[in-house]
DNA sequence: CAGCTCACCCTAACACTGTTAGGGTTTATT
DNA sequence: AATAAACCCTAACAGTGTTAGGGTGAGCTG
């Protein structure tokens, strides 16, 4: 393993462990065994380290949402799936899914723009379109990428929640998100 | 206004203007005209100062949400208003808001718990048992604080996404956002 | 083989951060 | 008149990301 790995994987121990804002060059350094400016040597910053974790996290959910979707009694049941290893990652991986969405940003930068692949929004819209075709309804370009996004403010908001605002609450969430997931997705049929 | 008070506004404002992750003591104190450890005499971190915007920002968050829900022609209506205005919040003051949902964490551990009053959370609570009065539909308590749930995930994450992910990205979000606010209380009705 | 380049590491240092120690001055109270 | 508290100060500590500049060894080239 080469050093450059090194650093990325010493800089995810750490980050797991003491989370972004403590997060330190020179302690990741002593990890690897260098120096702190010798890192400089394979990354331009710290932010370009972050960088590269979150690239690992976005795919890391996205193959996590797509196995739990799999092989599922109905499109419904992926999407609601779905949503609920969203969820899941967020909370196993907090301090990860914190980097992830804190800072990600599209490239796409209008409708018309391709969607990217390997990214939780393209499983959320692929699987809409599955629905619709198993309900037999034709839906538009437009309403699909609609509906996704609201489903990901449903599971991401979610997700959030848990992991910040309602950290330490006890309740049974899981089936709260399940049954919430199962309202929106009912929802969609109604207005289009 | 005594120096507490003129920390607090500087503190403010410099986040608005430079973000929570530059926001320097140093340069707060220069705005009140003092140095950086005098700040010390009326607050005991730089973490209480935040707490303090927090606090703001909760409370002012709520008026909006308040004020949005007001004299609409259903409670749906309320509901969804009061879902843009946290929206909208989140936009136009996306520092302060960063600050709000990065770090905030109800008091409340449990479901058996009083919900705080004044805080979103119990906006939109208040809005369903409104909602479901409206349709002579009886609901429990438990299914009230379950969708209250779903619904501030879906606002929240909605919130998040269009100041995060999707900062930059071209479209008629409010008109989609509208939509989906719809959806999620139409599915409400069908699953109790 | 000698000379050169380049990748990779080093130390020293800069400019910043939140925070603490300790001293001075003014104001109000006993 | 003496004391206490509120409030400001300077100096300094331990930490941060980052840059400048120097050394060492591997591998390629004349």
């Amino acid at each position: 393993m080469g050093t450059r790995d090194k650093i990325l994987t010493q800089a995810t121990a750490h980050l797991k462990e003491v989370g972004l804002a403590r997060l330190s060059l020179r302690q990741i350094a002593v990890s690897v065994g260098i120096k702190a400016p010798s890192i400089y040597e394979h990354f331009r910053s710290k932010e370009e380290i972050i960088d590269a974790i979150r690239e690992n996290a976005a795919q890391s959910l996205t193959l996590q949402m797509t196995e739990a979707a799999l092989a599922r009694e109905s499109p419904e049941d992926s999407l609601i799936q779905a949503g609920v290893a969203y969820v899941l990652y967020a909370i196993t991986e907090q301090e990860t899914f914190q980097v992830f969405f804190q800072l990600m940003r599209t490239k796409r930068r209008t409708l018309t723009e391709k969607v990217s692949e390997d990214s939780p929004y393209s499983v959320i819209s692929g699987l809409f379109v599955e629905y619709f075709k198993d309900r037999g309804k034709t839906i538009s370009q437009e309403k699909i990428e609609e509906l996704s996004y609201g489903y990901w403010s449903l599971i991401h908001g979610a997700a959030v929640l848990r992991t910040t605002f309602l950290k330490g609450f006890k309740a049974d969430f899981e089936q709260a998100d399940t049954n919430n997931f199962h309202r929106f997705l009912l929802g969609s049929l109604e207005v289009i």
